[in-house]
Parts: C-alpha cells; sequence; structure tokens
RNA sequence: GCCGAGGUGGCGGAAUUGGUAUACGCGUAGCUCUCAAAAAGCUAUGGACUUUAUGUUCGUGAGGGUUCGACUCCCUCCCUCGGCACCA
C-alpha cells in the first residue's frame, strides 16, 4: 500500500531546500575561524539509473559526520565530484548514438539534483568532474611526471584481455578469471601497453600503512595484496651450458632447505626453455634425444593455450616434463634435475624454483607424481611418512642432513645459508612481491588519452606540458575495435602530429588511460578546483590535506586505496604535496551493504532494488536518513526492513510531536517546572550522541535520542521544557534530520540550525545525585539500594547489609570480603 | 592453507577501563480510543521452575582458566563472513 507523503512534509523539503540554496554559505568550507576538518566521500560514478540506496546511505553517513564536525566549531571541506569516465557511458552512448560528453552531463545534472534533495551540505562551489578535460589535464600532467621519472614504460606483454568488452585488463580487474565487470571469461593477448611500475612503491605501500589510522581489515588487504615475502635468490650452476645459459636463478623464502633441494622446476616460458628450443639440434646430436625435444615442445604448446584459470582449477594433477638438464646444488654439489611445468609462474619471482619436495606439498606432489628423490631437512621429519604428505612443520624443528647447519634453527640456518650465498658469489638475501606493475593502457574512447607521441627517430615521447590537456577529439564512432586498438586509432587527423622533441613527423598514443587515473588525485583537486597552473597549490594543500576520514566501500580497499596512495607518495617524492604527513588519507572507514528485504544482494533481475527516491515520495528525508543511519552498525551489512523504517518514521513524528506541545505551552505563557529526569537525560544524550557521531556509531545515537524523547512526558500532557533544552536537542537531531530540525528551530531560534554549535553539557546534571547501586552476593545481583552520590564507602556498605533481601542471604554465614566500586556495585563475598 | 572480522532474545542489534547482560527498534500479547478497522497511545515481553515472589535457577558459539565479579582478559576447539591463494 504505498501512501504519498504528507504535505506538510513535501512543503518543509521544498522551502528548505530553498532556502540552504540561497544561503550557500552554510556548508562553504574555508574562511571559517576553526580547524580544518577534511571529510571525504567515495565520489559516484554517475550512471544513468541514478542514486541508489548504497549511495544515500553512505553519503548520509559521511553528511551526518561533516555536519556534526562544522558544530563542533570546525572549517570542514566536505566535497562531491564525479568520476565520469567509464564503460557503461561509452556502451550507452554507442548504443543511443549520442556524445558520451552530453550523456555525463545529464546524469551528473540527475545525481546533483538528487543529493540535494537529500540534503547532502557538500561545498557545491568545489565539484569536480574527472571528464573535463580541466581537470584531466592534471591527470595527464601526473602521466607524463611518471613518464619523465622512469615509472612509465611501454612494453609489448601477454595482458587480459575481455572478448566481450573488446578491452585490455589489469591483474586486479580479472577475478577468478573472469572480467570483473562483465563475467566473461578472459583471454590472453600480446598487446603493447603502457605499464607504471607501481612495484617500485610496494615496501613504501607498506610501510606507509603504519602511519595511518585505517582499520584492522584495510590494512591486511592491502598488505595481502601487495603480498610481500623475504627470503633470498641464488644461482645453480647448470652442469652443461645451454646456448648462452650457464646458470639457473630462483627465489626461495627458505634458504635453509637448500640440502633438501633434490630438482629444479621452470615455467614454461622461461627462457631456458627457449634456450632448448633454439639449440634443440646441437643438444639431438649430442645426446640423440630429439624425442625430448618433441615432448617439451608439446608439453609447452599445451600450457600456453590454458588460461589462468584453468591452470588454477587443473592445480591439483600435477604435470611436467623433464627437460634434460641437470643443474648442481651449490651445497652439497649433487646434480639435480630440472624439469618444465606449469605450476610454476612465470610472472612471479625468476619463473624457476628451488623444489624441496620433503617439506613442499607442491613440490612434494610433483616428485611423487614423477618419481624424484625425497630428502628431509628438518628434525621432525625422521618419523614422518612420506608417503602421503610433506613434512610441513618446518618453523621450529633443527636441520638436519644439512652438513655444518645441522643442529641449527630455521631462522639460524637462514642466516648461515645467506653468508653462505655471499661468500660463493651466487646470491643474497631478496624480497618478493604478488604486486605486479599497473597496466596503464585501454583501448577505449571514453578516457583520458595517454599525453604521449610516438616518433619515428625519437621513439616515445611525452607532450609538452603547455599542450596540455590532449583532449578527446570528437569522434564518429566509438565501438572498440576487433585488433585491440582504441577507436581513437582511426581519427587521423587527431592521430598525427610532431614530435615534441625533433620536431618531425609522429603520431599521438591512441590508448587512453584507466578509470582509476581520475579517481587516485581527485581530493587533491578539491582544494583547489579552479586552478589553472598547477593541480592545486600548495597554499590550498597544506591547508586541507591530509583527508581526516576516507569514507567508501570495501570493493575500493584495495585497488583504488593503494593506487591512491601510491600516486600520493609519488608526488610526494616529486615534492609537489605538503612533506609533513606522506600518506593522503589519516583515517580511511568503511561502509556497510544494504541487502534487499528478501536478504539478497539488490538487483535489477531480483526484484528487490529499493529506490531512495520513492522512499523519500513516501516518508520524506528525514525519515530516510534516519532509518538508514538506525539499521545497524555503519559498516555492516543489513537487510532493508519497511517495518523497522515505520519504527523510525513513528520516532521522528513524537519528536515533532512533543517539542510542538512544548513550544505551545512556552508560547501561551504556561509556568511549568522544568524535569529534573529530563535535564539529566537530556544532558546525557549530548554527550552521548558526540560520542557516538564521532565514532561513527549512528544507530546507537539514534537510539540515544529515542530514550530522550521516550522520557519527555506522556504524550499529550502539558510539557514544562525550556527554550533552552528544546534548542539543544533540535539542534542533536540536526545531523540526521536537516529538515524536521530546521523547521522546529525557526520556532525557537535563529538564523538555521545548521549554522548554529553542538550544544554544551551541563555537568550538574551529568551525574544524579542520587543513584541505585546494585548489591552482590558471591558475584550475584541480589538487591540495589538508593544511595547519595559519594556516600562513603563504609556507609555504603553498611547500608546494603541492611537489605532485607540481602540479610537472607548472609544468614549463618561469615562475609569474607566486602567490594564496592565507587557508584558502580556492592559486592559481598561470604563462605 | 595464510591474513582479517565476527558468533549476544523470535529478529536487527546495545553494553566506557572487567562491575545491574539484552539499551533502542521490530515482532508478539493484552489494554485504551473507535460502531468497526486503520492510525495513535499505554502495559508486558530471554528460557525454565513454583511457592506467582522484594522468588529460585539457567543463560552472551563449545570446553577449560584467571578474578570478589567475565559478553569483555588467557588457553583449546567449533562455526560464519571478508581478503589473498600452485606466489616457491
Amino acid at each position: 500500500m504505498k501512501q504519498k507523503v504528507e504535505e506538510k512534509i513535501v512543503k518543509r523539503e521544498e522551502k528548505w531546500s530553498k532556502y540552504w540554496e540561497e544561503n550557500r554559505d552554510l556548508y562553504k568550507a574555508g574562511g571559517k575561524k576553526g580547524k580544518k576538518k577534511y571529510v571525504l566521500v567515495e565520489f559516484p560514478y554517475p550512471s544513468g539509473s541514478g542514486l541508489h540506496v548504497g549511495h544515500a546511505f553512505s553519503f548520509t553517513g559521511a553528511d551526518v559526520y561533516a555536519r556534526f564536525m562544522r558544530m563542533k566549531g570546525f572549517d570542514v571541506l566536505f566535497p562531491m565530484g564525479w568520476d565520469g569516465f567509464g564503460l557503461p557511458t561509452e556502451n550507452y552512448a554507442i548504443k543511443m548514438k549520442r556524445k558520451p560528453q552530453e550523456v555525463t552531463k545529464e546524469n551528473t545534472d540527475m545525481f546533483r539534483k538528487q543529493m540535494k534533495r537529500l540534503a547532502y551540505s557538500f561545498d557545491w562551489d568545489r565539484e569536480v568532474n574527472t571528464t573535463d578535460p580541466s581537470y584531466y589535464k592534471w591527470t595527464q600532467w601526473i602521466f607524463l611526471k611518471l613518464f619523465e621519472k622512469g615509472l612509465a614504460y611501454k612494453k609489448e606483454m601477454p595482458i587480459n584481455w575481455c572478448p566481450s568488452c573488446k578491452i585490455g585488463l589489469a591483474n586486479e580487474e580479472v577475478v577468478d578469471g573472469k572480467c570483473e565487470r562483465c563475467g566473461h571469461e578472459v583471454s590472453q593477448r600480446n598487446l603493447s601497453q603502457w605499464v607504471v611500475k607501481i612495484t617500485d612503491y610496494a615496501d613504501r605501500l607498506i610501510e606507509g600503512l603504519k602511519k595511518t589510522d585505517f582499520i584492522e581489515k584495510v590494512k591486511s588487504a592491502q598488505i595481502n595484496w601487495i603480498g610481500k615475502s623475504s627470503g633470498a635468490k641464488l644461482k645453480f650452476k647448470l652442469k652443461d651450458k645451454i646456448g648462452e645459459i650457464e646458470e639457473l636463478e630462483v627465489f626461495t623464502t627458505r634458504p635453509d632447505t637448500l640440502y633438501g633441494a633434490t630438482f629444479m622446476v621452470v615455467a614454461p616460458e622461461h627462457k631456458l626453455v627457449k634456450a632448448l628450443f633454439s639449440n634443440a639440434s646441437k643438444i639431438a646430436s649430442e645426446r640423440s634425444d630429439d624425442e625430448r625435444i618433441d615432448k617439451i615442445r608439446e608439453y609447452v604448446k599445451q600450457a600456453s593455450k590454458k588460461s589462468d584459470l584453468e591452470r588454477a582449477e587443473l592445480a591439483k594433477e600435477k604435470t611436467g616434463v623433464d627437460s634434460g638438464l641437470m643443474a648442481i646444488n651449490p651445497v652439497n654439489g649433487q646434480e639435480i634435475p630440472i624439469w618444465i611445468s606449469d605450476f610454476v609462474l612465470s610472472s612471479y619471482g625468476t619463473g624457476a624454483i628451488m623444489a624441496v619436495p620433503a617439506h613442499d606439498e607442491r613440490d612434494f606432489a610433483f616428485a611423487k607424481k614423477f618419481g624424484l628423490k625425497i630428502v628431509p631437512v628438518i628434525k621432525g621429519a625422521e618419523d614422518h611418512d612420506f608417503e602421503e604428505s610433506a613434512y610441513t612443520e618446518v618453523d621450529r624443528g633443527e636441520m638436519i642432513n644439512s652438513g655444518d647447519w645441522n643442529g641449527l634453527l630455521p631462522q639460524e640456518a637462514i642466516k648461515k645459508a645467506i653468508d653462505f650465498l655471499k661468500d660463493k658469489g651466487i646470491g643474497d638475501r631478496a624480497d618478493n612481491y604478488h604486486l605486479r606493475d599497473w597496466i596503464f593502457s585501454r583501448q577505449h574512447y571514453w578516457g583520458e588519452p595517454i599525453p604521449m607521441v610516438k616518433c619515428p627517430k625519437c621513439g616515445w615521447v611525452g607532450v609538452k606540458e603547455e599542450d596540455l590537456p590532449i583532449e578527446l577529439p570528437e569522434v564518429e564512432a566509438y565501438e572498440p575495435t576487433e585488433t585491440g586498438e582504441s577507436p581513437l586509432a582511426k581519427m587521423i587527423d587527431w592521430l598525427k602530429t610532431t614530435c615534441p622533441k625533433c620536431g618531425g613527423p609522429a603520431s599521438r598514443e591512441t590508448d587512453t588511460m584507466p578509470n582509476w587515473a581520475g579517481s587516485d588525485w581527485y581530493f587533491l583537486r578539491y582544494t583547489d578546483p579552479e586552478n589553472d597552473s598547477q593541480f592545486a597549490s600548495m597554499t590550498e594543500l597544506k591547508k586541507w590535506c591530509p583527508v581526516d576520514v576516507y569514507i567508501g566501500g570495501d570493493e575500493h580497499n584495495t585497488l583504488h586505496l593503494l593506487y591512491s596512495r601510491f600516486i600520493y607518495q609519488f608526488l610526494y617524492d616529486l615534492g609537489v604535496v605538503p612533506q609533513d604527513y606522506p600518506e593522503p588519507y589519516i583515517k580511511r572507514i568503511s561502509h556497510g551493504v544494504i541487502l534487499g528485504p528478501d536478504n539478497q544482494r539488490m538487483s535489477k533481475s531480483r526484484g528487490n532494488v529499493i529506490i531512495p527516491e520513492s522512499v523519500t515520495k513516501q516518508y520524506g528525508v528525514d525519515v530516510l536518513r534516519c532509518y538508514l543511519m538506525f539499521m545497524g552498525p555503519f559498516d555492516g551489512v543489513m537487510a532493508w526492513n519497511e517495518k523497522t523504517l515505520m519504527g523510525v518514521k513513528r520516532f521522528l513524528d513524537k519528536f515533532e510531536r512533543k517539542v510542538l506541545l512544548a513550544v505551545e505551552a512556552i508560547d501561551k505563557g504556561e509556568r511549568l517546572i522544568e524535569d529534573e529526569i529530563f535535564l539529566v537525560k537530556l544532558n546525557q544524550t549530548i554527550k552521548g550522541v558526540a560520542d557516538d557521531l564521532e565514532k561513527f556509531k549512528y544507530n546507537t545515537a539514534v537510539a540515544k535520542l529515542m530514550e530522550l524523547v521516550n522520557v519527555m512526558g506522556i504524550n499529550n500532557e502539558k510539557l514544562g521544557i525550556s527554550k533552552e533544552s528544546l534548542r539543544a536537542m533540535i539542534r542533536l537531531l540536526a545531523p540526521l534530520a536537516p529538515y524536521l530540525a530546521e523547521d522546529l528551530w525557526a520556532k525557537v531560534g535563529e538564523g538555521s540550525v545548521h549554522a548554529s554549535s553542538w550544544p554544551e553539557v551541563e555537568k550538574r546534571y551529568l551525574v544524579e545525585d542520587e543513584i541505585v547501586v546494585p548489591v552482590a552476593v558471591n558475584g550475584k545481583r541480589r538487591a540495589e539500594i538508593r544511595i547519595q552520590k559519594g556516600l562513603a564507602k563504609e556507609e555504603v556498605l553498611k547500608r546494603a547489609k541492611e537489605v532485607d533481601k540481602i540479610g537472607r542471604w548472609l544468614e549463618g554465614k561469615e562475609i569474607k570480603r566486602e567490594i564496592y566500586v565507587e557508584g558502580r556495585m556492592v559486592n559481598l563475598v561470604v563462605g
């Protein structure tokens, strides 16, 4: 049964929306007295379907915080903008034969309008749009700097190709071997790509986290993603040189187990395999072994056909082929065979491993399958049954079968092993990371053009800074091409240019940047959005950076946050951002997820989507906002529940009714005595709500306001509440329900409630004169006593023992101990 | 497998440094108003027990421990959710 929201509420929302629009200074950042507070919420991708309830949830949470901080006297920067580049807009434009620029404009207009209705207190004078040439000029500028510093390079490499989106994907955008966006299986394709060396910052990205106040799960997600492991790199000599190759380098985290290395494995893509093929005839004649070479060829061919997904799926069953080559284990001089297998990844470490089958499950499985030698080197493994599994309790036992390392604990043996490698000049300690360099090219139209020029003489040259921005030209067709070229490649006029270095004929890069590029640094642009000569002036950056609180979704905890931190650290190294704090964000808060009423993720196909606009049409904006904040913890996963929403509506109605009654009584000049219980509760609420809002505990903040209203006397009774108290309680509501608060404020206060300050606590009401203290016997509560606050311990204990109910428990027993926790409780221990 | 976060009524969830477990809301039951319903309001509401009370007892995933006292701290285990994962 859809009911229309009451006329009254519609009028109220219209009235105050207009008022706020006319009084924009309310939410303007800068020029205020207090300390700065930069509150940032992830800006949205302006899709064609408008704000969804997830947006409403996170923006409301951010808005409540920003409003609260303003009332606490901070000079708050709370901006909003648009992450406008992206495939959906491009696809829509292709389908409707329209310009993406126009579509984006329409969508952002719609988003802005909806946000204003939801009373978000953004400083609209600082709006940014990543698709605006005056914005992406600086996105391109950052790329030029990366290139200048050698952190961007072009490389022909196999990339993840989504045949459906016709676009190259970063490793990060491939989930379970499928395109993150469309779910299509990803294939490999060789393309020349711009790559950004984020790996150079891997350690810094881990270290920097220590300085931040991110929640634990975000820190660990980032650390896991970077995936640092420490160990050693070492070279094994080949028994016989193959082509130019004399040795095989591996990475291991456990150089201490070197004596247990009984074979080696290289990835099918390893250069050793290629060397094997190019020297095949020689090997064949020397060893009359071309059958083996054929077998290897066949294996490598099969492996190359498998996608990463297939390789992982077939993980249980190891496959491989003997290369016929032998290496020499440097610790004991033993000759060990080199195998080829796709369980070794070419993209990690050196693409080759030393296998210690006794203590590694994968090496073990491989050894079992191909009948390779297993030598245990860690104490405890002697009694282990090596028929079934590897012995993996490798952190505590002493070394065995390991020459003069015998008896050492693993940590000591690792040190010794590294010393040994260094002495011999065949290795050293080394770190490895799961993090890969960042593939930065996309073969699409609707993105920032990469500002590079290819000159036949000079190679890749960055465009001149004064020529930025390199604007997207208007094209006839936006369709991506089968060849993997961007649609821009068809724009001959745009393509042709001159080399910035030598002035000769040259052509532009036609790939565009990934979505992440524009969102890496948008928070910096908010500080100085109109600046034409810099991405932001140092003065403004110093004024607002770093971001105090960054509110966003878990889905951005690894990629966006990592890229963004990386770019900030890079800008920090350039010296173009303030040097007193090396991280962009002090605190990261993740907002939760709202599920449909059926407890399932909202989706159009399930038909369980809740649209904020239809909720506000039915109940009003304040109800939606308060409900969203009351549903559960801000970072929780919660299902939409209309019944609970009705409860919130009842609360707001009650709040309004009671305040109006009290106002009426004041206006009539009725002399009513203010209720002491109410005053105590009011002051507790002022403190409690402030504490909660500070910590993003919105659900309990709303609960406390409900409690306050609940003690405001029985309905319809004359309420003796002073104007001052009413002003306080309306201000408490203001961050959560801005319309109702403004409406009620108009009756008791001056100006806008949103320009008022947070009410002061009157401490004398914070502690009641008379308090109730529970009395326990042997830790179980048996009674309670009312006492005057501050009563002496002896007196409290005496009173406690006098209580009838307690006497019963003490009868015939000896009191062994008497405990009184000031104002908290009494405990009598009897035997 | 590794890392992280959790497990509290019929449900969503509260609980400062260890100090009245279940705030607040939903649901449910009874009542008021009403011709009636809706809306609104009031009251009750963790389980079990019987002596129905100013009652007893059990209760925060399971089992131990520390403590006068444990949802909270320690140990062992189980389960759920999230991240990473043939990463050597």
